[in-house]
DNA sequence: CGCCGAGTTGAACTGAATCAAGAAACGTGG
DNA sequence: CCACGTTTCTTGATTCAGTTCAACTCGGCG
């Protein structure tokens, strides 16, 4: 993480990053945008959003991850996981209106910014390019999920772990293994029996 | 199914539910859609994308139903089902530009439009309502993925029939049972036990 | 130093898969 | 309209991947 970034250049770094890793913004656009979002720092273990609130934001991870989960009797399931340069929302919260059964936390010190739902709409309808980055944000989560439910429905646990491992190579000097467990729908046991045999 | 519907018909009624069931399109994004659309009559079982293909076109089912399935290891596994009044396409082809790895069938005599891809491109350039229709497509299949990541993860195979039956009440009327148990991610075994109990 | 969260290891248990056999429904041609 | 083959579905016995419960190790930190 860079040391001490100014707001200014933390949008700015948000902006382009959005540039090179989903679609370019028209100049209005990227001033509209600007004004509408705010730069979050966390620490490490922040939650950010709540089960039961009405999502608000958009965040932008420009630097950290962070984790959407849920408590389902009492256990807490990762059901998602973004690193920098990605989007997270409470997504069910956020497209259908209702309560979010998600929390979400940064699992590092992490730097966001934070964009309004109301100023998300507002941009979406006065710029073609901003409705494009939405579409391609949501189909890229669309087809993740559609080879996510490939992979949980006919895949070993040592497979899935195997493939999470070519996507995020690096993911378990980061998370926790508890929540890649839960993530990957296996038990924190079997993870580590997995983690300890080299082949099948 | 209605019989002899004219191809004029056809059209007209898909785009009165496309605008029922999706988002209401504007007078000359229809006239264009129209002219892209061609109508489709399939007999049950014909099979109009295969595995290897690159996606040409989008599907909307006017009248009947379909299933996208893919091969694993000789194994016919259901993806994806759809019934009348919505759209099915191959997602990994048409978005990711790769051969197609599934298959799409009809699974009754059905009814559907065909709009090709390149005039899906430009219908979605060109009118703002249809890209929303796009769009509201996509995020809605992002979140049935989603609700069914959680359904295959933690619940059992009878919770998951259960929860595909309230969605889809009469899918067992329609659609043989190897195909639903695939798409449950359970045995056509399993899902015949889970179907004589009674209680959990 | 001792506690606490994170991860490992072991043993017993279980939900669902696999393998196998048969029953019921379906459709196609004679 | 019936007979026959095929496909669809059911039922039983056995096996297995992964869970559960429990005890233990390791590393960090107050």
């Amino acid at each position: 993480m860079e040391p001490s970034l100014s707001d200014e250049q933390i949008l700015r770094q948000s902006i382009a990053s959005i540039h090179s890793h989903f679609t370019p913004l028209t100049e209005a656009c990227v001033v509209d945008l600007a004004k509408a979002a705010t730069t979050l720092r966390l620490q490490k273990g922040e939650v950010f959003v709540r089960e039961g609130q009405f999502a608000t934001d958009v965040y932008f991870v420009l630097n950290g991850c962070a984790r959407a989960y849920y408590l389902k009797d009492g256990k807490d399931i990762t059901d998602w996981f973004v690193f920098e340069n990605d989007f997270i929302i409470a997504i069910n919260s956020f497209y259908q209106g209702i309560p979010s059964p998600h929390f979400i936390e940064v699992l590092e010190e992490s730097i966001l910014i934070s964009i309004p739902k109301t100023e998300v709409n507002k941009l979406t309808e006065k710029y073609r390019a901003f409705d494009r980055l939405e579409k391609i944000a949501v189909t890229q989560t669309m087809l993740a999920l559609q080879q996510r439910m490939v992979s949980i429905q006919f895949e070993t646990a040592y497979q899935r772990y195997q493939n999470l491992l070519t996507v995020h190579p690096a993911i378990t000097q980061r998370v926790p293994l508890k929540h890649i467990a839960s993530y990957l729908g296996i038990t924190l046991e079997t993870l580590s029996r997995v983690r300890s045999q080299k082949t099948i």
